[in-house]
DNA sequence: CGAGCATGTAACCAATGGTAACATGAGTCA
DNA sequence: TGACTCATGTTACCATTGGTTACATGCTCG
C-alpha cells in the first residue's frame, strides 16, 4: 500500500489511484462494509473529494476496481500456488481454497468487496466479473482434473464444483460478516474454517459417486 | 403483504410499518441490495418520507426489522417442519437446509438482508442477532443428536456444523448474489443447489469420523 | 362529547455523490 | 531554454438524501 498522505507542498499526489483503493480496503477492512464517504477518504489521501473523479468514473467504480484487483490478485496466487505444489491433481485442488482463505486474510477489504456487495450488470463490474470468472474456471478445471485421475467421485461435475465452493465460499462470507461465532466459541474461527473446508473436501473425495450423480 | 396505496381520503395508513417492510422488501428482491430511498418508499406507500420515522428510528432499523422478522419465520418454519418429518435426527437435520432454501425463495428480499448486510453491533440490531441465535441454535441441537445417535460421525461438532452451516449459506449466499451462473449453466439452479446440499450432508455423515477429530 | 395520543405533514438542515470551469505543473519538442 | 499540452488537482456549485422539529389530523376511550 503506498502512503496515504502526499508531502502538503506537492501539487499532484502521485498516485492517487492506488492510494484511495489502499485507505478503501483498510476502511472497508476496518468497518466491515464500504462504509465510508468519498470526502473522507479523499481528505485522508490529501485531496479534494472532486479528485477522485480523476481515477474513478464514480464511488461504485472504485469499489469494482478493487473487486477486480481482488480477483485478479486471487487467481495469480492460485495459479502460483498450484505451479509450486506440482502436478498432483489432489493437491492442486486443495492449494485452491487455503489460497483463497489466506488471501482473505491478507486482504479482508478486497473480500468484503468481491463477497458480499451486489454487483450490477453494468459496465462498471465488467472488469470485476472477467477477473472472477478466471478465478472459477481453475477450481473447475482441476476439479474435473480430479475426477478423470479417479480421485474424486464420478458424476455431475457442476454438484462436487458447487459444493466446494459452497464451503469455502460459505464459511469465509461467515466469517466476513462477523457471524462465525455463532457455531464457534470463535476462539480460533481461522483454523476452523481452514480444517473445515479440508475436512469436507475430504469427504466428499471419500464420498459415495451416486450422491453426485444426476437423477 | 399489505396493500401499498392507502386511499387518499383517509389520513392514517393503518399498517404504515408493514406495508414498508413489505415494499422495501420487493425493492431488495427486485434490485437485489437495499438500494431504495426512504422517499421512494414512502411515496410508494402514499406517505411522506417523515412518516416512516414514526416506525423505524432509521432506514438500518428498517433493514434490522425485516431480519429480525426473517430470522424469526425462518426459526418457526424450521421448527414446524422439523414437528412435521417425526423423531428421527437425520431427518429432522435434512429438513433444515430445505426449510431454509424454500425461505430463500419465498423471501429473497429479507434473505439479502439476513445473509449479505453488514450488521452493525449497536442495539439496532440486536433483535436481528437474538433471532439468528435461535435458528443457529436449532441446527447445533440437531446435528448434536445425530451425533448422539451415531447418525453422524463423532468429532468436534462445531467442525461438522460449521461444514453443514457453510455449505448452505455458500450456495444461498452465491445465488442471491447472482454468481450461480459461473459454476452452473444457471438452467435450473435451484434445483443444483438444493440436490448439492442434500448430497453434502450425506457425504458428511458416511465420512470417516477421523477428518473432524481436533488434531 | 372531548381529551389525549398515535400517526401523518411541512419546512428545514447538513452532508453526500456528482459536475463544470478554472488552476497547476510535469513531460515533450522546437 | 521556453512554450505547448495534457493529466491531475481545486473551487464552487447542484440536486438529493437521511434525519429533525413543530404543527396538523383523527382514532380511541373515559
Amino acid at each position: 500500500m503506498p502512503a496515504a498522505r502526499r508531502k502538503p507542498t506537492e501539487y499532484h499526489h502521485g498516485n492517487l489511484r492506488e492510494a484511495l483503493m489502499g485507505l478503501a480496503m483498510q476502511r472497508i477492512a476496518a468497518r466491515g462494509a464500504p462504509d465510508f464517504t468519498l470526502r473522507e477518504l479523499a481528505a485522508e489521501a490529501g485531496v479534494t473529494h472532486a479528485a477522485t473523479y480523476r481515477h474513478f468514473a464514480s464511488r461504485e467504480a472504485l469499489l469494482a476496481a478493487i473487486a477486480a484487483w481482488g480477483y485478479r490478485e486471487l487467481h495469480a496466487r492460485e495459479a502460483a500456488a498450484q505451479a509450486a505444489r506440482g502436478p498432483d491433481p489432489w493437491a492442486r485442488l486443495l492449494v485452491l481454497p487455503e489460497t483463497y482463505l489466506a488471501f482473505m486474510l491478507d486482504a479482508p477489504g478486497a473480500f468484503h468487496i468481491m463477497l458480499g456487495h451486489r454487483w450490477t450488470d453494468d459496465e462498471t463490474w465488467a472488469d470485476a466479473v472477467a477477473a472472477r470468472a478466471e478465478s472459477y474456471a481453475l477450481l473447475e478445471e482441476t476439479a474435473r482434473a480430479c475426477q478423470r485421475a479417479g480421485i474424486l467421485p464420478d458424476g455431475n461435475p457442476a454438484r462436487l464444483i458447487a459444493a466446494m465452493l459452497g464451503v469455502t465460499h460459505g464459511l469465509a462470507s461467515l466469517w466476513l460478516n462477523g457471524q462465525f461465532g455463532v457455531v464457534a466459541g470463535a476462539s480460533d474461527a481461522k483454523a476452523l474454517i481452514r480444517e473445515t473446508v479440508c475436512a469436507s473436501f475430504e469427504a466428499f473425495r471419500a464420498s459415495d459417486p451416486v450422491l453426485w450423480r444426476d437423477a
